[in-house]
This record gives C-alpha cells, structure tokens and sequence, in this order.
DNA sequence: GTCTATATTTCGATAGAC
DNA sequence: GTCTATCGAAATATAGAC
C-alpha cells in the first residue's frame, strides 16, 4: 500500500526534471551554441540550481547529447505519413505539412539540429550513418518507385530529399532573417499558410506530379 | 626612391597577416561556432602567436564580424547575374549557379553566415534590416514583373527567394550530412553537377519557367 | 534529492622586453 | 611588428553540509 501524503514518488521528480532540464537546454543551446551554452545560464531557464544539473546529466555534452536524440526522435515520425501514400502527390505533400509543423513547433530542435550537423555531428556521427543513412536510402527507394510507375518526373531522389529537408527547415534555421524581412514580425497564421502552400506547390510542381 | 632590399612594406605586412588571420578564422569560427572558436586555436592555424591576433584585431568579436561581413560581400554580388537577365530561366537558372558555385568553394563562410543568422544575428543584424532588406524587395520586384510578363507561374516572390537559398546554402551548411549519405566522400566533379542540375530543373520547373 | 562553496581549468586580453 | 609571460574573468565540474 502506497502513502497517501506524499506527493512525488522518486522516479516522477527525476522525469520531471528532466524534462525541465531538456527543454531549458534546448532553447539555450539553439540560441548560443553548444560553445556559447553555459550550464549557468541553462540552469537559470530551467529555475534550478547549477548544481542539479551536473546530478542528473554528468557532463553539458551528455545534455547536449540527448537535446540532439529528442530532435532526431521528432524528425523521423515525419516521414510515417509519407510511407503510406499511393504517390508523390499525396505522400510528398504530407511529408512537406509535417516538416513545416515541425518547423514551427520546434525550431530551437531544429537550430541546434542543424548546428550539430554544421560542426560536422561531433556528437551524432554514429546516427548520420546509421539510422539516417537506412532511413534515406529507404524513401530514395519509394520516390524511385513512383518514378518507375509514371507518376512523377525523374528526378534524383536524393536531391529531391535534401530540397524537401532544406526548404522546409529553413523556416526553422533561418527563422530570424525571414522575421526580419517580414517587417520584424513572426509569420501568423495566414503566412504560415501561404508559407507551406508556396514550398507544396513549387516542389510538386518541379517534380511533374501537379 | 625606395630601399632595394626591403622586403616587405608595412601596410604589406599587415594586409599579408590580416588576410591570413582571417582565413584561419572563418575555418575555425566555421567548425566550431563563435563560442566554442578560441583565439588560440585561430593563432595556431594561422601559425601566428596568440597576441598577434590582438595586435590586428582588437577583440574576437572584431574579428568574427569582419569574417561575417566578408562573406555577406561574395553573397550579394552572386545576384548581379540575375539583374541582367531577360527571364527567370536566364536570371533564376544563373543565380542557382552562382550560389551554388560559392556553396562549393565558400562552404566555411557558408556555415559561419548560417551560424549567425540562426543564432538571432547578434553581430549582423543592421545588415539585415538595410542591405538584405533592400536586395529582397528589389529582386522581389523584379521576379514579380516576369510574373506580370507571363515568363513564370504566379508564385510568392519572397517564399521563391527562401526556397533559392535554403536549397543552395543546404549543399555548403549540410554538406557533412550529404558527405555522410554520399559514402563519406565529399561530392566529385560530376556529383557537383548533378546536384546544380537537380536544382536548377526542379526550381525551374516548379515556377512554370520552362 | 537539493544547494552553497569551491576546486580546477581555460579563455580573452594585456604588459612589456625585444 | 613580434612574442613570452601573465593577469583576471568565467567556465565546467565537484565536495560536502543539509
């Protein structure tokens, strides 16, 4: 039987903060760099105490380490709508609806992503060549695919991957520049909107599959 | 009448140094960030003690924008090629090569530009909201009126812009990832122009321009 | 599990002889 | 203009009381 008075078992402080931890890293380490991140100033976003820090994550690379896994994490579940598709058309058009989500709802994810890859992934070398390296080669094989069945232009499936990948987290990365031109201010709803229907329509269209 | 056997002149010696330095700067501020360059590591690479590079350059910060700023010249004369064009496939389809072409030779000023602008322009900022400002409604204004002429689809001006640079800078910033997926061998001659081709045909196509 | 105080290292920057 | 030695600040990480 469990006591009734106590308000937080073990486990569910450590997960809590965590999380806390995870969150307040990653805005910190989008925002300065994982050289310009002090685990002061990580420490004052999350509310915690320096010293807390180090209790549950021994080092700033092992932080560093998992900030980057949770973005990887949230990048692949993109491309599950993609899979089940009939053709470019449909399963493309998701994949470009997901990626632009996701650079909406989590650019700092995506800045620190892209930052890691830029340094030349001192960290997540190991997953570039591995889950990355089956999870390309595996929808290079599915564009193909649509290509053989006519239902698209031939393309190289590869270079069609690293446009969808660039022009959709470029919302993301360059986020601040596009702010800047928009007059100073975060894109709203509706340009968000015309943002997703202009990278749709272009691509699509390149493609041949509209 | 000047020495014989003088070997270098002052602002020689200086212009010699200051170039070297910079060079070792870009590389390193490129691998590495702002935060995580050192002043010695630039030192060493330039081959040069410490103090010297305080000698030339006051403060890192002094010497990180100088490093900025160069890299933001090449960026805005690649666009010369587009003003003097008759149609997107002239103009858009020589801009692609431009930016691709600096992608591959410029890869670290590439990185350095991407790493600032994602890290909300601490040092640039006054160039966004001038120059940059200025170069996008004037090239908006003109792909606008090839739209007006009937020479490509209606699409978004500056959302067409975010898809020339998010595509190009994509090959230089990301290049260890393509490097990766590629067998770990940086892109060869023809991988170079199959890249440029892929982009070029894709974007082309999908502005109606051809 | 929390937090203050501190050890240890490293960095940016400078002084001063040459 | 060059370079060694070093200062002072700031960072990561830890010790140890609570």
């Amino acid at each position: 039987m469990t006591e009734p008075a106590r308000p937080l078992r073990r486990n569910e402080i450590r997960q809590q903060n965590e999380t806390l931890i995870l969150q307040a890293a990653e805005k910190v380490f989008a925002e300065a760099g994982f050289g310009g991140a002090t685990m002061q100033l990580i420490a004052d976003v999350a509310g915690l105490p320096k010293a807390n820090l180090h209790y549950y994550f021994a080092t700033k690379e092992d932080l560093y380490r998992q900030v980057v896994q949770n973005i990887f994490e949230i990048w692949l579940h993109a491309a599950d709508s993609m899979d089940q598709a009939d053709g470019p058309v449909e399963g493309i058009g998701a994949y470009i609806d997901a990626k632009m989500e996701i650079s909406r709802r989590h650019p700092d994810g995506s800045k620190v992503w892209a930052s890691e890859v830029m340094h030349g992934a001192p960290v997540i070398q190991d997953y570039l060549e591995t889950t990355l390296r089956e999870w390309t080669s595996g929808r290079a094989a599915l564009i193909q695919r649509w290509i053989d069945e006519g239902k698209m232009a031939a393309v190289n499936p590869e270079h069609l991957l690293y446009m969808l990948w660039a022009t959709t987290q470029h919302y993301a990365d360059f986020g601040h520049q596009i702010e800047t031109l928009n007059g100073g201010k975060p894109l709203n709803d509706k340009q968000w909107r015309a943002a997703k229907d202009s990278v749709k329509t272009m691509i699509l269209r390149g493609i041949g599959a509209i």
